[in-house]
DNA sequence: CTTTAATCTACTTTACCGATAGGGTAATAG
DNA sequence: CTATTACCCTATCGGTAAAGTAGATTAAAG
C-alpha cells in the first residue's frame, strides 16, 4: 500500500501543476486545500525540492514552486522518489536491487517471476503518465 | 512492497504444488528447502489452511496438502489473503474499500484515476496466473 | 534596521506491524 | 504408551509511518 507521503506528495505536485502562473504557493494553502497536515506537508515538500522537482522562495511571498514543465516530470520518477521502488520484491528492482536470503536461483523461483511481470506492468504505466496528464 | 509472510507463503504453495503424490508434507521439509523460518512458516501454513488452500493432518505421517487442483488457484485471491488489498490505496480497492479521510470528490482525485489504472493491471496479471502457471 | 512571513532543520513521540522465538496442547500412527 | 507432528497462544525485538514540537534561518517590506 501506498504511503501517505507519497498520496500528500503526488496531490501536492498536481496543486502546483494546476497553478496558472508561476508565483510562489505557500505550504499553508496547499494544506488547507489538500486537506493536508502542514507540518507533515513541509518535509514533503522539502524532499521534493531536494529531489529537483520543486524549487522554494522565502520570506514574505514566499513559497514553492514547479521548477520544470509538468509534461516533463513522469510519474515512474515521482514514485520512486516518495515512496521507493516500484518492484514488489527487492530482487525484482532494477534501481533498488538486492539478492534475497532465502533464493538459490533467482530463475526458478516462481514469485521473481510473477513479480517481475507484475513490475514491468506497473512500470509502464507510470512511465507513461506525466504529471501534467495526471494534473487534470 | 511484498510482505516476507506472502512471498514464503507463495513459495510453501508452489512447492506442494510441484509434489508429485498428494501425500501430507511436514513443515519442516518446506522450510528446510526453501529456506524459512520454521515457526514463521508454520503460521502462514495455518493461515493458508484456515483460508481453504490447504488441508492439514497431525501425528506421524502428517503434514500440509494441496486441497484444490492449482489450475483451480488464482494468485489474485491467494495475493489477498496473504497480503491483502492488491490496490495500492484504500479508495480503490474493491474488497477493502475505504473512504480517503483527504479527499472530498473521488472522481476529481489525481492520485486516484492513477492508482486505479495501475490495480486494474496488476488485477488483470494475478487473475490470469494460476497456482499451476506459477509453480514450474 | 526592524518586523514579519516564510522556509529549513532537528528532535521526539506514538503507534503499529513484520518477523521470529518459546512453550505447551492435541491428535495420530505404530 | 510413545514418538511425531500440527495447532495455538504469548512475548519480544526492531523498524517505520505519521505526526507533533521547538527553534533557527532567510528574505522581503516598511
Amino acid at each position: 500500500m501506498l504511503s501517505k507521503k507519497t498520496k500528500y506528495g503526488i496531490k501536492a505536485l498536481t496543486f502546483l501543476a494546476r497553478q496558472e502562473n508561476q508565483t510562489p504557493v505557500q505550504i499553508a494553502e496547499i494544506a488547507k486545500s489538500e486537506h493536508i497536515s502542514i507540518k507533515f506537508l513541509e518535509s514533503i515538500l522539502l524532499l521534493l525540492r531536494h529531489s529537483g522537482f520543486l524549487g522554494a522562495k522565502k520570506g514574505k511571498g514566499g513559497g514553492y514552486y514547479l521548477i520544470k514543465d509538468p509534461k516533463d516530470i513522469n510519474m515512474a520518477h515521482v514514485y520512486r522518489i516518495l515512496e521507493g521502488p516500484i518492484a514488489l520484491l527487492p530482487c525484482v528492482s532494477h534501481n533498488f536491487y538486492e539478492k534475497c536470503d532465502d533464493c538459490v536461483d533467482e530463475a526458478s523461483c516462481s514469485v521473481h517471476r510473477l513479480m517481475t511481470e507484475v513490475r514491468d506492468n506497473t512500470l509502464m504505466i507510470l512511465e507513461n503518465n506525466t504529471l501534467a496528464d495526471v494534473s487534470f
